[in-house]
DNA sequence: ATGAAAGCGCTAACAG
DNA sequence: CTGTTAGCGCTTTCAT
């Protein structure tokens, strides 16, 4: 038998839909349709529940509704790195596109480390989660395998080539090339590249920036400068390029964290942005958008790419498509003050 | 009788406890003593089971152990604004410390829009967290109270006056004296004010700046100028300054962004940092330590308020204390280069 | 229209 | 040591 009713509030503090019913004098199953809202129900008897429930302060245990639906309505999102400005914009698209189909988004973060990353992952598979987005993960691929097996995976910021895993990125290459098409229309001809090493995205930037530079039949001149997606990776970038003598007359940067760094690291130098040297992030961060900072800029869709995540996990959960889709969104440039033509010997425009 | 083993698996794609029983030719009861690492189980069993397990894939089902334990170790956090880069730090801080008790901390954002975020903290009752936490929220205090009605909860940045509502918050008043002390040591009289607006501790640091004028003798000459915690904000108090005509030598801007925005309006008029007009910040932000900007600011340990806020929690949730804990932290001072003596006249000096 | 009954997957006494 | 037995709170047939 199950326990008598009415002093079930006393196990763990929160009524239950038993003592729900106890009060309103019917039984439980009734009280669960009309919490789902279930049309067959006499308005009498609805009003009895709600009116009962509403004195109880009664809140709906999700834990036990989930273990019987077998189902969370919840989507586990993964985040390398809160850190990244990034990513913040992709939560706002993931949580919106979420809270309109009705799925909640619950985050956890990795922190750039594998282990951390893998160990926030099995927890939401533990809770089951109904799918998991993965956000720029830099854990090795076996476990994003091992965790597509059991639930749909969506990665953003990474590339997928299975298909049991989706994926949305950005035209890295694409985007590198609308950098490298603004600086010589405005007139560039001496461009270089400060890379972002290892980081997501970085090989792609640099590869286009190669492509375009020798679409323009610039390749003699096209340098490329090892960096990092951070403050520092861009600085040493622009340090290492100026040592070298030629000093070029516009430089992209791999992403903006990086070019904020070498604003500084040529303002260091003597050297004026835009007079003497361009400067092209990549990003369009909320810091290239710093009035102080105005940064010229590649920019990518983040709040429809965490949209877009979202949808292509609900395809798999409610629609039951089979095969992988592979997004890639166009970036955009933004041009605002830190690009301007290059300076002829001797007359120097101001900014 | 419970279900025959070996076909389980088929009804959720997850093997169950059942099926490593099945395959380990033992009892479903005996599995979850192994799984939960009981030391009184022999060792040729435990082996067997936990090989079937590692066979199977098996994963436990945390919705069902939350269900019967009445316990789901995980920590709800509730951010208002992801977006602000003081939370950032917060979180981080609340997973590590959340992680070494053996819990799980697991956020949902409010964009500081109190529908939503009651929205985020009934999703998580609802949930079941064992515990909530409110980073900056700016839903009524009814709504506090109505959550921790049901669940432990503590605020961080913003201030309980409920016993049964813990917080940790910052010395805001302390921070903005600290600046002011800066600022006077340095040589300055003339000092505005550009405030935060209704922004969470604004008030305070409001207050804060009044008084610490008022000690130093100088609330003659103690502006304050209508502000907010963004660009803008700060931008337009610089505006409001400037139009008054009597140009303070030094200004203590309610935030880092803000202050990054008077940092831009300071310039658009023509006034150098710090040889014409020093700047101080508030928060100590990742975007006060770029090197481009080098703002002298206002630390505050937010790596350390979220520990402090999971440990607060724990101790209601283990320990049981039922009294009320207000927890300050000391705010500290980040001298870098935006502040300096005031220009003597027709003597600047060089940043 | 409403209630009884059978679990969801797991833990926790309680026996043996 | 190991298995049996009750549920945790809720949804969901299946009768009535």
């Amino acid at each position: 038998m199950t326990r008598a009713t009415g002093d079930g509030s006393r196990r763990t503090g929160h009524p239950t839909i038993l003592d729900v019913a106890a009060r309103a004098g019917v039984s439980k199953s009734l009280v669960s349709l009309v919490l789902r809202g279930s049309p067959r129900v006499r308005e009498e008897k609805r009003k009895a529940v709600l009116r009962a429930a509403e004195q109880l302060g009664y809140r709906p245990n999700a834990v036990a509704r989930s273990l019987v639906r077998r189902r969370t309505n919840v989507i586990g999102v993964m985040l390398s790195d809160l850190h990244n400005q990034y990513f913040v914009e992709v939560v706002d698209g993931i949580e919106a596109e979420a809270l309109a189909a009705q799925y909640r988004a619950l985050i956890n973060t990795g922190g750039r480390l594998p282990e951390r990353e893998w160990d926030a992952i099995e927890t939401m598979l533990q809770l089951r989660t109904d799918g998991v987005i993965l956000a720029g993960p830099v854990l090795p691929s076996s476990r994003i395998l091992e965790a597509a097996a059991s639930v749909p995976v969506v990665l953003v910021a990474r590339a997928s080539r299975w298909s049991s895993v989706d994926s949305v990125t950005n035209d890295d290459r694409g985007g590198a090339r609308l950098a490298v098409d603004h600086l010589v229309s405005l007139g560039h001809r001496m461009i270089a590249h400060v890379d972002g090493g290892r980081g997501a995205g970085a090989e792609a930037r640099r590869q286009g920036f190669l492509d375009a530079m020798r679409d323009h039949g610039l390749a003699g001149t096209a340098l490329v400068a090892p960096g990092a997606f951070t403050e520092e990776g861009g600085a040493a970038g622009i340090d290492a390029l100026l040592s070298r003598g030629r000093r070029p007359t516009a430089v992209f940067v791999a992403n903006d964290l990086a070019a904020v760094g070498a604003l500084h690291a040529l303002e260091r130098q003597g050297l004026g942005v835009p007079d003497d040297v361009s400067v092209v992030g990549y990003d369009n961060t909320a810091l290239a958008a710093l009035g102080h900072i105005s940064l010229t800029t590649i920019d990518q869709p983040r709040r429809e790419i965490g949209a877009t995540a979202v949808r292509l996990l609900l395809e798999r959960l409610e629609n039951g498509r089979r095969g992988a889709r592979h997004v890639v969104v166009p970036p955009s440039l933004v041009v605002r003050g830190t690009t301007a033509p290059p300076a002829t010997d001797g007359a120097r425009r101001s900014r």
